[in-house]
DNA sequence: TGAAATGTTGGGGCG
DNA sequence: ACGCCCCAACATTTC
């Protein structure tokens, strides 16, 4: 084989169905190198994940399997992305180079220059989204900033599937002349975590799609609010599809997602069954929808959306911060998923709001404090998702609740873990607690010793937030 | 993708 | 039988 090879440089979307960037480099007829660059960058982040670093390991690990089926390997390198091409393309004569964009902003400015600083030809595609930024925009040409409406407009641009692409051993060069560090293992990487990792394979990530799809997704409407202890291990719990992790690193694209509820829902379901679906795939909305915040503004990385609050008068108080986070608050329904988030990577959509809400509203406590702590937990961290949630919570956001809409920890406990069940499965000194007061332990005659006190009252810091948020509303604008 | 404060109504207890 | 009060239940307004 004489023809030059192609890079295929692999990023967010570590499978090879359903790819496009790697279904064109594939399609250009050159021999591609699938290649994984580590940037030590990542690891400096103040973003940074432990758990999630582990699990992109197994996913690169699982792309190196897949690749195997072709006599071809993942080549793994170090490094600066910008050197780490240059040298490549050096080394192989490489005469392109592709891969899916990026839509954050570090990826975005580490991107945007590869044209100018390498001497090949760079092929960026639309992947990670159904439809990119910029393809779902206001008559006027400016993006939306309200989701209802922006939902309406994706809706009306989704395009159908495409075909896929037939891949064999011919299509990939052979590396073996190459240097290639291989897959890092985690000592390596001085990973620290205790999180059992989920499978990062493809093949598994598309069989739970499947299976969530053809029974649990009817009852999502109702089962979303739900508060789930462990869906690694408990199947019985369906509230979620728990598939943002796979979303996250394009282990499954949203193009997969998105036509197997869609096909669903065109066959004969029931109304309340297409309800639950259009819910779910409102979800996959969101994601799209934050990602395209991110993209349109930028700022939203590390500032307020609107400067409304830019003059908010946020506590410092860090040993309240710190209780937050390891779920000593003293609020059970915070608590509780507080340490699950620790525990295993995840918590509830439900329980993020609730847990937002009150560091944000009932502690006043920055909301980058949460969105950060979240980063270095959530196993499917994402920074526009992640970012849009907290800055929806906090107010300060696109689209964000009023600053007024303060949830009450109690009541958001008692009506979506009536029992109490969620709570006493992740704080054991709660265990004995009964129902009547699981809730609201505090309000025993003699709770338990090793559970603390709250460490702030609901009532009195709802309206320390009233009074903060409107003085800082009524600072004029610079 | 709220909750608290305030207003209204109507049934029941009771003198 | 009547007026008065209480307050649950619901509705509306306000934050």
């Amino acid at each position: 084989m004489s023809q030059p090879p192609v890079i295929f440089w692999f990023r967010r979307d570590l499978r090879l169905d359903d790819n496009t960037g790697l279904h064109e480099a594939i399609k250009s007829g050159h021999p591609v190198i699938p290649l994984y660059i580590i940037d030590p960058r990542i690891r400096q982040s103040d973003r940074y994940s432990h758990a999630r670093m582990a699990f992109l390991l197994d996913s690169m690990e699982a792309v190196n399997q897949r690749l195997s089926d072709y006599n071809a390997h993942l080549l793994v390198r170090h490094g600066n992305p910008h050197s780490i091409l240059s040298e490549l393309i050096q080394q192989t004569n490489a005469s392109g180079l592709y891969f899916n964009a990026d839509y954050t902003p570090f990826a975005v400015k580490r991107d945007e220059t590869l044209q100018d600083n390498l001497s090949i030809d760079v092929r960026s595609f639309d992947d990670a989204l159904l439809i990119p930024p910029g393809g779902v925009m206001k008559d006027d040409g400016t993006p939306y900033v309200v989701y209802t409406p922006f939902k309406k407009r994706w809706n009306d641009k989704i395009k159908p599937a495409t075909s896929t692409v037939e891949m064999s051993s011919d299509n990939f060069y052979n590396i073996s002349e190459i240097e290639n560090v291989g897959i890092p293992s985690r000592e390596q990487l001085e990973i620290q975590t205790n999180i059992p990792i989920p499978s990062a394979k493809e093949t598994y990530a598309q069989s739970k799609l499947t299976h969530y799809i053809k029974s649990a997704i009817n009852a999502y409407d109702t089962d979303r609010n739900h508060l789930t202890i462990d869906p690694f291990n408990d199947d019985r719990q369906t509230g979620s599809s728990f598939l943002s992790h796979y979303f996250r690193l394009g282990i499954l694209s949203p193009r997969q997602a998105y036509w197997a509820a869609r096909d669903k829902y065109g066959n004969n379901q029931s109304e309340s069954a297409q309800q639950s679906i259009a819910t779910w795939v409102s979800e996959l909305t969101w994601r799209e929808f934050y990602m395209h915040i991110m993209y349109h503004f930028p700022h939203v990385d590390r500032n307020n959306f609107r400067d409304t609050y830019d003059a908010l008068k946020w506590r410092s108080a860090p040993e309240e911060l710190q209780a937050w986070k390891d779920g000593l608050t003293g609020y059970p329904i915070i608590d509780a998923p507080m340490r699950q988030l620790r525990a295993i990577g995840w918590m509830p959509n439900r329980a993020r709001m609730i847990v937002a809400s009150f560091l944000t509203k009932d502690l006043l406590i920055h909301w980058q404090e949460g969105e950060r702590h979240f980063m270095q937990y959530l196993l499917d961290g994402d920074p526009a998702a992640n970012n849009g949630g907290w800055q929806w919570a906090a107010g300060t956001g696109t689209d964000a609740q009023p600053y007024f809409r303060i949830f009450n920890p109690t009541s958001q406990s008692k009506k979506f873990d009536k029992d109490g069940d969620y709570i006493r499965h992740w704080i054991p000194e709660l265990n004995n607690v009964p129902k009547k007061y699981i809730h609201e332990p505090w309000k025993m005659d003699a709770p338990p010793t090793n559970y603390p006190a709250p460490i702030v009252d609901h009532k009195f810091a709802r309206k320390r937030t009233l009074e903060a948020f409107k003085a800082a509303r009524e600072v004029e604008p610079a």
